[in-house]
DNA sequence: ACCTGAACACCGTTCAAGT
DNA sequence: ACCTGAACACCGTTCAAGT
């Protein structure tokens, strides 16, 4: 937890690298530059910078700027990369469709073709794994730049795409809570975008952290609801109807047993599409925003 | 899954006296009544309330009408119940303070001092376990009856208690997407109670549905986020305070990387402070709510 | 009748022994 | 140097053998 400060810089450039920011050939920042940029002393800068020449990300040549290594040597063989994509892909699918339970270090292996004790050279354990999925979950959906014009346009854009996300992987909105959010880069991209979205309407620091957090508690919760169903449906292994058919006699069994009136009185139509409750709660968080920003006329509080 | 109707119907009223809405010597159903209510034939009656009787749920008396029997043969004896009660308590107990990931039954055995072979005569197996868990978590906050005056009080009121227990809880709001909401009636007793705070307000029920979907949407999804950090602070074993430092300092490796320079303007007041933007994001819902049944005058949409 | 020890079929992960 | 078989310390659950 406590890692020295020259490592988090090394590890800060590194990912840089890994992600794209900084391609092959490009300067690294210098050890002035990074005692600026970081705050940090000489000796530390030129510490992170010796570690990264160690790990074979940057190339250091005499009398010119250190730049980034190859691909090949920055990312320790094209064919390591390729497996660990294979065995997050791997994953997705088993945990897409039959559920996170069912993804087992060893069931992944077998997948693959591999002893279970192979997936440990590429990935440090299951933890690191499902951390992995995640962050392949998010990274595949980008957000495009500069996106469509209003910051209301912008805000549906970005809750759909990430109701679609949870809609695809029904793991993802539970397990989700199982990382920190600092460890999931793509999903902090996302919420870097949001806040892009809402530059210069004048809202402080801490509406604009109150609205985001709300929004997003709304679409994660929405998703914790969706992930029932689907987990129902393929534990019971009934098609959709006949699902419908036989939740609906234990439904009234329920009502009858407890005598809950009201809720025999729902929409079943309406709890079944979850998409039009997602659209229309997202509009009601859109309005309630738009009222903020135009100052507030309405009635009551 | 397809249980046959006199189960159901025997499993029903078991529900009514396990739950106390039947007390020891309340007449149960004649099997006329329960013609008539279950809509079912006469051989399917008498076989549900056989059915009871063997269970010992219910006393037949020659010539008098079936009561319900009392406590001790009705509990199976009752160190049972408190058996179970126990067990379930003592699951809690382990899953509120390490964490739903040290709840196994082995341990849980261990901590109640049994082979763990004795739990199944209690439990059918963890699923279930987690299910008491659950349903014992929401049956703790019984709403009161009226309740406060007028809807935005109670609707105030269940959200918090929810809310509450989900703090409490922090294992709550993942595991509750594991079960199918049915089975759950004290969780579907606060959707009942929310219900009837609604009445007479003209909504219909497709209107209804919505509402109330996309309030506990909410909720749940701000208790997933809480979850976060609790976890975060208990695998990580700092204090608050030192936990907040590192995060600190992780946070600005991460955003310096990834060049998230909205991220960093955040407020970590706010962010830290979930309580505040629950209240927010509850008001949010009810002004909505509020805006559309006075005809909703206001701008946009 | 009630209880439970031993066993089964799984886990995630490590590490020394293989190539 | 790279890979992996065997092993360890766990799981949840079953069931026959005990009392």
């Amino acid at each position: 937890m406590a890692e020295p400060p020259y490592r988090r810089i090394a590890a800060a450039i590194a990912e840089q690298i890994r992600s794209g920011r900084l391609r092959p050939g490009d300067p690294v920042p210098s050890t002035r530059a990074v005692t600026r940029e970081w705050n940090v002393a000489m000796a530390t800068a030129a510490k992170a910078l010796g570690l990264l020449r160690q790990q074979g990300w940057v190339r250091t040549r005499p009398g010119a700027a250190t730049v980034v290594a190859t691909p090949p040597a920055a990312a320790r063989g094209p064919e390591a990369v390729l497996e660990v994509a294979r065995i997050v892909r791997a994953a997705m699918d088993i945990a897409d469709d039959e559920g996170m339970s069912a993804l087992s270090m060893r069931r992944l292996a077998a997948d693959l073709g591999v002893p279970p004790t192979s997936l440990y050279r590429h990935v440090s354990g299951r933890e690191q794994l499902v951390l992995l999925m995640i962050r392949s979950a998010f990274g595949a959906r980008p957000l495009p730049e500069p996106g469509p014009d209003g910051w209301e346009a912008k805000l549906r854009l970005v809750c759909r795409l990430q109701w679609d996300l949870y809609r695809e992987h029904p793991w993802l909105a539970e397990h989700i809570s199982l990382t920190r959010p600092l460890l999931v880069p793509e999903a902090m991209a996302q919420t870097e975008w949001t806040l892009r979205a809402l530059d210069g309407l004048g809202l402080s620091p801490a509406e604009l952290t109150t609205e985001v957090i709300a929004l997003s508690a709304f679409v994660g919760g929405m998703a914790l609801l969706g992930g029932v169903e689907v987990k129902a449906q393929r534990d019971t292994g009934l098609t959709s109807d006949q699902w419908w058919v036989t939740r609906d006699a234990e439904l009234n069994t329920v009502l009858r047993a407890h005598g809950f009136s009201r809720l025999g009185e729902l929409s079943e139509e309406i709890a079944g599409d979850l998409d039009a409750v997602f659209e229309h709660g997202l509009e009601r968080h859109l309005s309630g925003l738009r009222q903020r920003l135009s100052g507030g006329g309405c009635p009551g509080r």
